[in-house]
DNA sequence: GCAGAAATTTGAATCGATCCAACAAAAATG
DNA sequence: CATTTTTGTTGGATCGATTCAAATTTCTGC
């Protein structure tokens, strides 16, 4: 009786279960949650009659209401998701978040979308705590559409002038000046920088009026470390060629066409990240141009990739893992309070870089 | 009036903008989930009345419940969380996880713990709409608590007897038979083989006896492979060393001590990982033994990486960014049926094998 | 055998939304 | 102007659990 020919019966909830063993819903759920409050005769027996039923356990939806907490936190970005899983340096920070989410047992909720629609539906429904945001291209989109669900969030990479977002980033200046200071004490005197995005959306050089405007100070800021310390040194910095790229292979080899095309060639490229200057230095040596004897090249970011290609690179490292550990542990004990962390860099000498060409 | 000194004040919800706009709480959730059913003013009217209030839009957690859809797709692990960022073969595969979930705007949930305990209580709290798992070393723990949580769930390798779960690989008696020929045509007739694990916990040398009790049943058919296709080039199978790996730096190189020891040692090795075919690779190198002049090896999974390596692996492809789309298309169009796919394997050749040595 | 303390159990309230049948108002039709 | 249609709005029921004050049962000690 009961249930009629009902092909397809509906899950069994606590409410079924506590029925059937004629307790309230009340000692049902003490039963899964709190099973050493409940007398073991009675835990017992709704516990055979749930297993008897096939009940799957308290429904996670349903606790969750009224928990509040996920325990997971959610990490978002414009790209699309496989981004986590191949790029370098995305990889080295979820390390680095994984840790610290392991540590405390929380989950991970990766959070993207093609289209921008999409994208806003998914972080306003992700079922997170809070989110760490990876803010490339289209950061500020992302962050305005993070903030509207007022839930803790943290920026990686201090690209913004906003100071009232928590962020964690690194000294981007310092970083520049080291790479710079670098290449000028190997007698370097002739540079050309491959930079990252400053606005939205474009590829191209760069002018200076540009670089006043830039939306991403992180970029501006790199930019600034190189062109300060190389002025110290009495190189012209107005003349050095700047390419703006996306940052993968296409408009990367686009900006070095453009920056060898011109009739004086550099002897030392600033690359803004590793992966550019693994570009650079594969389109170096398919020209036959050889690095670092012909050409130097600087990466930024240190990715563990970059000492294992040929040859290994120079480098502007990040504490890429902890970063990500930080800004993990930002959301994870989140106070109320925006929290702004800059972190060192260091400058890691591989073969990349060598004396300026005589002449 | 209305609230006194109260200084947190709680989160607003949907009920308190119907008040505050006039409206019934039917009418405010229209406005937000089908705003074009509701007439422009009071949209208009509601919408001002939220964002006055700094309503943060609809609570997920809330429409979760009625919803009864997550959105999104667990991958479970008994592997700590960065082991998705940092083994080469877990990349490739949440790849093609990620481009089918990109195809339907759907997430991924990482699920993983470092204890059997918090491993249990997260899988029973993940809020996904099903699995996919990772059935590596502890799999069919994790098997087992998934089972209970009565959503679908597909496991990757189908290492399991059990035929009543869907699980989705490749056919490894074919790998094992594509890699062993390709020795063996190229006149190898002493051989050695890097095996990964057959049941839970441990390493060392390999019994046929502990061969007919594998748990994992991936692993039993790739030596079954090997072992066909050599015998059938007259070789005395019951002489190769076979040694047991957790597929991972420290075992793979006890193991290589282990069968190098020996007298009679072998001119090719079978690795049933590239892993650890990577790894032989560098220890054979470092002891002045040459590949593939001196000894041949031929890797298992077709990870980018072996194509990198000095010298590139040869290796048994699996077509993994595609067994990761099917597994994701199998939870989201999750029918009811139990599903079992085995896809094809590939051999690639590359440089880490060559003729026998003579002699 | 009984008062009082301790241990369990109960059931209503709550978490924050969506859904839908019923109703009301406005627009179209005859 | 009465009647049907169309369009919008309402409020109760529901999703599946947890919580907690109050009620009940069991245990102690005398």
């Amino acid at each position: 009786m009961g249930s009629v020919i009902e092909g397809q019966a509906r899950p069994i909830r606590l409410a079924d279960i506590a029925r059937a063993a004629g307790v309230s819903h009340g000692t049902a759920s003490n039963v899964f949650s709190r099973p050493e409050i409940v007398r073991p005769e009675v835990r017992e027996r709704v516990k055979a009659v749930a297993e008897a039923m096939g009940y799957a356990g308290p429904d996670p939806k349903g606790r969750l209401l009224r928990a509040g907490k996920v325990n997971a936190i959610g990490v978002g970005t414009t790209e699309p998701l496989s981004y986590f899983f191949e790029d370098p340096f995305a990889r080295v920070m979820m390390a680095g978040i994984s840790e610290a989410c392991d540590a405390t047992g929380a989950g991970i909720a990766l959070v993207s979308a093609a289209n921008q629609e999409k994208l806003a539906w998914n972080i306003q429904s992700a079922l997170v705590d809070g989110f760490i945001l990876f803010c490339i291209e289209g950061g500020s989109r992302l962050v305005d559409l993070t903030r509207e669900r007022r839930l803790p969030f943290v920026a990686l990479e201090l690209g913004f002038h906003d100071e009232t977002i928590s962020a964690i980033g690194v000294d981007n200046v310092a970083g520049g000046r080291l790479a710079a200071r670098h290449l000028a004490e190997l007698g370097h005197r002739r540079f050309a920088v491959l930079s990252l995005t400053l606005g939205e959306d474009r590829t191209g050089f760069v002018t200076p009026e540009m670089v006043r405007w830039a939306v991403y100070t992180g970029t501006r800021d790199r930019l600034a470390g190189y062109f300060e310390e190389l002025s110290r040194f009495g190189v012209d910095t107005t003349k050095i060629p700047i390419f703006e790229t996306e940052n993968e292979e296409k408009s990367t080899r686009a900006g070095l066409e453009a920056i060898f095309a011109g009739g004086e060639r550099p002897t030392a490229i600033l690359a803004m990240s590793d992966r550019m200057a693994m570009i650079a230095i594969d389109w170096l040596t398919a020209r036959g141009l050889r690095v670092p004897q012909d050409v130097s090249i600087v990466g930024f970011d240190g990715v563990p990739d970059g000492a294992l290609c040929d040859p290994p690179l120079t480098t502007i490292a990040q504490p890429i893992t902890e970063i990500g550990r930080r800004a993990a542990r930002m959301i994870l004990d989140y106070d109320g309070a925006v929290r702004r962390e800059t972190m060192g860099v260091e400058l890691i000498v591989r073969a990349s870089t060598g004396p300026a060409p005589k002449g």
